[in-house]
DNA sequence: CTGTTAGCGCGTTCAC
DNA sequence: GTGAACGCGCTAACAG
């Protein structure tokens, strides 16, 4: 591997000095429009580009950004994190990926390898557990998705809204007795407040809640189905996709119990398997874009710590 | 932010010269004992770390690999990321992830980009289209996945054993009727290997093949199942999980019908709504260490370009 | 407008 | 064994 030629040797070959080239490439003024030419004629003849490291040396940013999963086999956050990697190659940062897992104590020790590593930012998948102590350092270059924290910028799906659509559509579609099969409350936002939206509209619209917190697994919603129903309930809320799927295969074994689902979140998975449920989307991919944007406008703007809701969407 | 402490802060503080960290951080012999010990409680007190920036400018590596999958919302692929992950880690290096989505030319882009960035090395998941000649100049560095190369480190899943263990399993079964549901030939290895080795045991045990490659997607496997049946078939081998899920929704509007799925690829999902389906497992989970530990291996001992074959398991 | 100079934090010779 | 000096590629301050 032959030696990359620096800036030094741009300077030479296009006949000028050091500081002139770093000016070039740093678009600041103070260069004539001829010199600029032939400068950045020389840097795209040898294709050249500058040390990152040592770029880095200098100014504080190595350019890096990390966005910390829950978990890599989230179809949820996977489609956010799609959107966000173009927003931050764009921009010339390079993400680097991390799996909390669901674990507190492991999102403390990343964040801590992040801060002696003088990482950029941080794009943080929140989850029940995570307090906003062990992100106080990061507050100003943090952008939290799932979770508001007071005091940091966010990225929230719209859950009230949500759970308020599915049951407006069911109620326009004649159904009176609606069940809500759920994740329970120790879940901050697929739980407790998606349950408390159900209720809300229970209340308002004088029907009688029937609930279920099961879990969040496909064979929770499955084994845990029939608990939401009565003799009259016609439509069944479900919290989570994946518990749809489960309540969807209960169904499917039980042709004759014409239930009409709904649930919160719609994937092409279900999009097949069930076409029939009525699906509210949360704008994942939104969500993504919305975060990588914020994020970078706080690492080179000094942007204001927005707290964004992503507006629902039924299919 | 304060400004951190650097190499120069703990020599004084701990009243040696800068060399003497220096070497104490990269356990470099030469340095006595109680030197060593004093130094390196100096620097856990402080919790100093060094900065990468200025290590890289001096050696040649930023100890970052890039992690270039082809969709982000591909389940095998995660499974097989999440277990590479903390093996970079272990070792020092930052995973970055691109996503190639299956675009050859967005691949050349990246690692164009990423040898600009003099990126340290990279894990590739393969598709069809990426040729050996844009892989050249990272042979040395590269670990590719799905795919093998000629010259390139490679982790590969054994399609052909995967598709002889089912059939053997169906064979043992009492299935001598037994329909193929496939990937076209378009795809090396899930699509034409896979097609390959169903038609080798078929030879050898007498068995008339049926064979359909309509697509990838469940659909395809949903509208096309019917195409691999005969009056006497009794068991249809899907290539893929996605092609199973379509069968088995196919199979699932028809109880009558009595036919033994089996499936290369086996999930979670997959385990929830079909039990009933022999599936493959390829050893995703596996690869990704495998791939993982061969990388590491070439950048820091120049170990030797291995091509590794990851064993199949039958659930 | 442009070239020169001085470091950034670290690794690497060299002398001591 | 250990420290002082030098330079990596780049940016920032200062001269011209």
């Amino acid at each position: 591997m032959q030696t990359r030629l620096t800036i030094k040797d741009i300077a030479r070959l296009s006949g000028v000095g050091k500081s002139t080239v770093s000016r070039v490439l740093n678009n600041e003024s103070g260069v004539s429009e001829r010199t600029r030419e032939r400068v950045e004629a020389v840097m795209a003849q040898y294709g050249f580009s500058p040390s990152r490291s040592a770029r880095a040396m200098r100014g504080q940013s190595d350019k890096v950004v990390a966005i910390i999963v829950t978990r890599l086999d989230s179809l949820s956050e996977n489609l956010a994190v799609q959107t966000m990697l173009p927003a931050f190659y764009a921009e010339g940062y390079d993400p680097i990926m991390m799996e909390s897992q669901f674990s507190p104590e492991l999102v403390a020790e990343q964040l801590g390898m992040l801060r002696r590593r003088n990482i950029d930012g941080v794009v943080l998948f929140g989850f029940t557990g995570v307090t906003p102590e062990m992100l106080q350092p990061w507050q100003s270059s943090l952008v939290i998705i799932a979770r508001d924290a007071p005091g940091f910028a966010s990225v929230c799906y719209d859950d009230d809204g949500a759970v308020q659509l599915l049951l407006q559509r069911l109620y326009e579609l004649g159904h009176r007795h609606i069940g809500f099969l759920g994740v329970p409350d120790s879940d901050t936002t697929s739980g407790m407040r998606r349950r408390e939206a159900y209720m809300a509209f229970c209340q308002r619209n004088g029907v009688t809640p029937r609930i279920a917190q099961p879990g969040v697994t496909m064979v929770k919603g499955y084994e845990h189905f029939t608990d939401v129903l009565t003799p009259e309930t016609t439509a069944v809320v479900c919290a989570t996709d994946t518990l749809a799927l489960g309540a969807g295969k209960y169904l499917q074994e039980h042709p004759e119990m014409h239930i009409q689902l709904a649930s919160i979140g719609y994937t092409p998975l279900m999009a097949f398997l069930h076409p029939e449920i009525v699906g509210a989307s949360l704008g994942y991919a939104e969500a993504g874009r919305r975060a990588a944007a914020q994020l970078m406008g706080q690492i080179t703007r000094q942007a204001e710590l927005k707290q964004i809701v992503i507006p629902v969407t039924l299919n």
